[in-house]
DNA sequence: TTATCAGTTCAAGTGAGCTTGAAGTCAACG
DNA sequence: CGTTGACTTCAAGCTCACTTGAACTGATAA
């Protein structure tokens, strides 16, 4: 068994399809080397990227957020123990902001619609989050506008 | 100033683009009169299904999943008070499911990727979500497949 | 030798949740 | 009377994160 992955044992071991390797490859969210006859060739520690990745979407980031925090990572080596604590470090101090926001949410959830007691337009909840900030599509902030 | 609201008075107290509220209202979300003239004419309880859309969706929800929920809420008048708390109370509920995904997450993040004490395939973390109940496309389910 | 299999690229398609643009209607203002 | 503004419909476009399909390559097994 060789030292390198083909993309169909990282896509067994990982749950990730290959074409969504593929595209994470061409994305630069993950490196490949090619082997002779063209084909990918992954590093073992590209599992623990991958990991990284999924877990990363679960709690709600786009490919863009993940890929700026995978930069973090030194390009020069492997990634060691200690480079992905770090970043598991600042993530729990993410995901306990997300938490937040939906403590926030259910309290709001209360308050604003449940009770009864607010019209809309006087509603002070604060919009501490994501997509405020992400001015995009979607319906856009809320409350504080009127 | 009228009963019924305008299109336009409903964005600008909402926050939500007209474009999103005719959305909303082909798919069957909220529901307008017409005036004379063809224009839309909203009630104000519309503000508090709108306000409920909103933060459905922050918690992560589908329009698909907002509309069987605000089934659950009576066609044949105006909701009440206790309507809404009916509603709102499953809702925290929901809220609290996704919190403890997170939390779940998070000593996933940590156990799994931060420690560097486990492969990625023989990591045991469970899936209790809406990522692998959705089998769709995306990243599929995690762990336990090897 | 032929078939099968795992891989390759590139272009196009998908679904969710809207937004944008074009072309038109209607009421009020000056 | 013209024009502004708010509205209408319908069709097409957009972003994200992929998936699918077509056409191809190269290595191995029968």
């Amino acid at each position: 068994m060789s030292e390198l992955l083909t993309i169909g044992e990282v896509a067994r071991r990982s749950g990730v399809a290959t074409s969504a390797l593929r595209y994470y490859d061409e994305r630069g969210l993950i490196t490949s080397q090619r082997a002779g006859s063209g084909h990918r060739r992954y590093q073992r520690p590209v599992l623990r990227r991958i990991a990284f990745i999924v877990f990363a979407q679960r709690v709600g980031l786009t490919l863009d957020d993940i890929a700026s925090e995978l930069e973090k990572l030194p390009d020069n080596r492997v990634p060691s123990r200690r480079d992905w604590s770090r970043l598991s470090a600042t993530w729990t101090a993410r995901i306990d902001a997300r938490i937040a926001e939906l403590e926030l949410l259910k309290s709001g959830l209360t308050r604003c619609i449940g009770c009864g007691c607010l019209s809309l337009d006087r509603c002070q909840l604060t919009n501490p989050g994501d997509r405020a900030a992400g001015l995009g599509p979607g319906p856009a902030y809320w409350m504080g506008n009127l």
